[in-house]
DNA sequence: ACATATTCCGATTGTAATAGTAGGAATTAA
DNA sequence: TTAATTCCTACTATTACAATCGGAATATGT
């Protein structure tokens, strides 16, 4: 029951565009790759989903790029999640209830239920804002920095 | 971020040893299948993992079957997903730190082990008695019942 | 005007995890 | 000795995910 990696780059996408951006300028795809090291096609796929959520705005053009649709702390890290992956259920009878003939008579959903609402309650109760803040060690020095190759950041 | 097939088979195939070994009895997997419309050839597979995890006995033979290795009081729902799927973690980094080289300084980290800490504690909260009490509608009526083909229950 | 850096869009391919099947050995009761 | 069971290992099919690719549209700086 994994967090898929694109969730995870999308949130780590989020966080780089929040801390690039400090003045409400824009942030290029191009810089995001170079300093999470997830490469630029990548990162396009998911800022289509990203900006179709209302989560970021992106230019066109030169000198174009993306920036928060709106201030960091009122962006929920579900938020982010959801645009990237679609709705969170850990089971598809919460999505579509006529795959299975027992819905009504499954003895195990109230437990999926509640795991549900356990994941989406910690997501929701944390913003972007939150995650971005930098107070501490939350940059990585530069002797960890890979230079070259594909991205060995999971 | 789908719960496996495999992890609600078990929990189905754990609440059908609990229901049907009144007295200690044991159950085939036959028998599981049938009313569980699970392959036999998978149930075994399964049993397999749940034996090794000391959650229920096997044994060979002719009139032999599984039982609960305790009472399903003291069987979790976690344990039962766990034995199946192995540890839930939303995350490869909390098992193998060494695959991201970010770990330290990883932004992310914490929402991810507080999702963790929610889904583990709700699936320890329950128990396989909780689950395999028939008190109301558990049953599924035998007009949603299948009568043969492979399982339509997912 | 033109070259260039960007977002944007759809399609394709590669890869890993999961689901499900299969054959047959070992065990034990009727 | 037959039959019903667990037990063990391997294989195959399917699916979801990760990642790449080509190129169109857009805007900007020079």
């Amino acid at each position: 029951m994994r967090l898929s990696r694109r969730a995870r780059y999308a949130l780590r996408m989020m966080v780089e565009i929040t801390r690039q951006s400090n003045d409400g300028s824009k942030v290029s795809l191009a810089n995001v790759s170079k300093r999470t090291r997830i490469s630029r096609r990548y990162l396009e796929q998911l800022a289509i989903g990203l900006k179709n959520a209302s989560l970021i705005m992106g230019m066109s053009g030169r000198s174009g790029g993306y920036l928060l649709a709106r201030p960091a702390e009122k962006i929920k890290v579900g938020e982010i999640i959801e645009a990237a992956i679609g709705p969170v259920n850990i089971v598809e009878c919460v999505d579509h209830p006529d795959l299975c003939i027992q819905v009504d008579f499954c003895p195990c959903r109230r437990i999926y239920q509640r795991i549900n609402q356990g994941i989406n309650k910690v997501m929701n109760e944390h913003s972007l804002a939150e995650l971005s803040d930098m107070k501490k060690d939350c940059e990585i020095p530069d002797k960890y920095k890979p230079t070259s190759g594909s991205c060995p950041v999971r």
